[in-house]
DNA sequence: TTTCCATTTCCTGATT
DNA sequence: GAATCAGGAAATGGAA
């Protein structure tokens, strides 16, 4: 890849966000939320929407509990609502899987301290509106598009080239970590549909009742990808081959003649409306 | 340590 | 010609 192409890249990421990174990687939400992982650095009264739903997601991965049975519209709130919600209100809320969320939230508000609001921003948590940017808006924080991945690499940087990814030093320069969230691709493509605030304008739905949807900004979405996975030679030809070998096991059906259009497969699961 | 799985990387050729 | 699609082959890394 040439520096060009991804100085088209970065066009096409920060006309959509702005990212808060640190020297390390990292990269810093308003609230507590760290581009690394979950950390609840924040009391969860103070948690934004968007902290909530990261809560839940993480949830999800830590009790192995089947997105299709989380109702993740009845947990809509922000930290504050959240806390007020009693033990019936989660059971009704979430089923059996409630007692496990209230508990869990209960030991969150016990054991962890607020201890970034100031640390690393100027606003209170409360008070940031965790919706993305426009296009043209220069917004300090807008990592929270995704937060799981880490900064860009300067623009014609040698880990931004195609040419260092080369068998001989495959990845020498990532750091390797496991993934305690533990989402696949299909999923990461299906999560980025459901909650396109996150990442405004770069996948649609085509058909929402048919699983069909079609890819806007191709490079940006495996950029993302490629952040998700810490390996920043992340393409759309690489993310394509992935996602060609979800044919066979049926999480993807082909889409004839259209270009950058998929379609979920009988065993893709939690994209249908009355699934999520 | 081995095996399995889900990618990732590279490639060639076809199609748009 | 560039972008994308299709799919083979081999490599990689995490998990069990």
């Amino acid at each position: 890849m040439t520096s060009a192409t991804t100085s088209t890249l970065d066009s096409q990421l920060f006309t959509t966000w702005s990212l808060n990174s640190y020297s390390d990687g990292s990269v810093v939400v308003p609230g507590g939320y760290s581009g690394r992982l979950w950390t609840g650095e924040c009391q969860p009264q103070f948690w934004s929407k968007y902290q909530v739903w990261e809560w839940l997601q993480q949830m999800m991965d830590v009790y192995q509990i089947d997105a299709t049975s989380m109702p993740l519209h009845n947990f809509d709130v922000d930290g504050g609502q959240l806390c007020s919600m009693s033990y019936q209100d989660f059971l009704h809320a979430a089923g059996n899987v409630g007692t496990v969320l209230y508990h869990s939230l209960a030991e969150l508000r016990l054991t962890e301290p607020c201890q970034s609001e100031s640390a690393h921003h100027d606003v209170k948590p409360t008070e940031f509106d965790f919706s993305c940017p426009y296009p043209d808006t220069v917004y300090p924080s807008a990592d929270v598009c995704d937060t799981s991945f880490t900064s860009l690499p300067p623009v014609g940087s040698p880990s931004s080239s195609r040419t260092d990814t080369k068998k001989s030093h495959i990845r020498t320069d990532q750091v390797k970590k496991h993934n305690p969230r533990g989402s696949h691709l299909w999923e990461f493509i299906r999560d980025i549909l459901l909650y396109p605030e996150r990442n405004p304008g770069l996948i649609k739905w085509e058909d929402r009742t048919e699983g069909v949807f079609r890819f806007l900004k191709s490079e940006a979405v495996a950029q993302l990808w490629g952040r998700r996975k810490n390996n920043s030679s992340m393409t759309y030809e690489k993310l394509s081959r992935a996602m060609r070998y979800y044919y066979k096991r049926e999480i993807l059906e082909r889409v004839d003649g259209r270009r950058l259009v998929y379609k979920f497969g009988r065993n893709a699961r939690g994209w249908r409306e009355q699934e999520t």
